[in-house]
DNA sequence: TGAATCAAGTTGTAGCTTCAACTTTTGCGG
DNA sequence: CCGCAAAAGTTGAAGCTACAACTTGATTCA
C-alpha cells in the first residue's frame, strides 16, 4: 500500500475496459430475463444450479456456495422465489438447521422455457463474439481472479478445467 | 432463439467461470472503498472521472456516458455525492438544461487519499495475478463483448488501446 | 451434563439501482 | 412564430443486496 505502482498505460486500457464490461453486462443478462421471463439473471443461475442437483434439491449453504452468494441473499431470493411457487423450501430430515431447496415442476417448466433465450444471449455478447483460443483464455484470466478472491470458490462444482487440446472448439 | 447450440464442455467452464468473477468482483471493490473510504466503486469511478476532466468538470450527460451508467443513476449517486460535499452541481451556463458536475476540493482530497488504496486492490485482485499477455487479452476480450453490447462505450476516451509491443510490461 | 461455542438460516433495515413518469429547454418544420 | 418532438435531467416508487442482529439447533470439552 505504501508504494504500490500505478498503473502504465497498457494496464489501463485493460482495466477500463474491464470496469466497462463488469458494469455493462450483468443488465444485459438482468434486462433479458426479466423481459423474456420475469426472473433476474441471479435467480436464473440459482434454479439453473438446482435443476442440474439430484432431485433438483440442493442446501441452502450448498446452494450459496455454487452461486456464490451469501447465505442471507440466498435466503431472501429462494424466499420470493418460492413465493411464486418456482422454489420449495424443504426441512433438512437429519440436522434440524438445515434447510433445502428444491425446484419446483413449474420452476422446472420455466427454466426449460427461459433456456434457450438465455444461452442466445450469452453466445451473442460473450462466447460467440470470441475465438476459441480466447475463450480458453477468459476461462485461465477468471481462474486466477477468482483464486486472488480467497473465498475457495466453491463454484463450477462440475465443469472443471478444460484442458484438452486448444484452438479446436467452437 | 429457435435453435442455438447450448454450450459445449469449454465454452462452459468459461462461462461459469466468468459469471462468478462477475458476481463476486465488484463487491470486493465495493467493500475496500466503503470500508477505507466510505464510497462505492462506482463514486469512486466517478470522481476519479471528474478528477481527470479539464477544471475537474463534466457535463452529466458525459459523465454518464464515461462511467457506463445511465443519466438517472448518475443523478441520485451524484445528489448524494453533492450532499456529502465531494461534488457540486453548477447549472450549464449555455444550454439551461444542462448540468455539469464537478469534484469539489474536498472531493479532490479524498480522491488523492483513496486512490493507493484502490489502485493496490485492482493490482491485488487483478493486473498482478495475471501475466502481462493476459492483462493484453483481457483488453482485447473486453473490447469484443463491449462492441457486441451496441451502446457504443464511450467510456474509455483517453487510455486508447495499447498496440505497442507484446510481453514486456508490468 | 451443562455452559460455551459454532453452524445454518432467517429477518429487518438502510442504501443503491432500475424503471417509468414528469419537467424544462431547445430545436425544427410549416 | 407556433406547435411538436427531442434532449437533459430529476424524481418517486419498487425491487434487490449488504450488513448486522437474532434464532435455533448441533458440538465440544471440562
Amino acid at each position: 500500500m505504501t508504494d504500490t505502482p500505478w498503473l502504465d498505460r497498457r494496464q489501463m486500457a485493460a482495466w477500463v475496459r474491464f470496469v466497462a464490461v463488469l458494469e455493462l453486462l450483468p443488465g444485459v443478462f438482468d434486462s433479458q430475463l426479466r423481459r423474456d421471463s420475469g426472473v433476474t439473471h441471479f435467480d436464473y443461475f440459482v434454479m439453473a444450479v438446482l435443476s442440474e442437483s439430484p432431485n433438483r434439491t440442493l442446501r441452502m449453504a450448498e446452494l450459496a456456495g455454487a452461486t456464490n452468494a451469501t447465505l442471507s441473499r440466498l435466503s431472501h431470493v429462494v424466499q420470493r422465489l418460492e413465493e411464486r411457487g418456482l422454489v420449495e423450501r424443504i426441512p433438512g430430515p437429519g440436522d434440524r438447521r438445515v434447510t433445502n431447496a428444491r425446484l419446483t415442476e413449474e420452476g422446472w417448466a420455466m427454466m426449460r422455457e427461459a433456456a434457450p433465450g438465455h444461452v442466445a444471449t450469452v453466445r451473442r455478447h460473450v462466447i460467440d463474439v470470441l475465438t476459441p483460443e480466447q475463450v480458453d483464455q477468459l476461462a485461465a484470466i477468471s481462474d486466477a481472479v477468482l483464486a486472488s478472491i480467497d473465498p475457495p470458490g466453491p463454484m463450477a462444482a462440475g465443469y472443471q478445467r478444460y484442458d484438452g487440446p486448444a484452438g479446436s472448439g467452437e
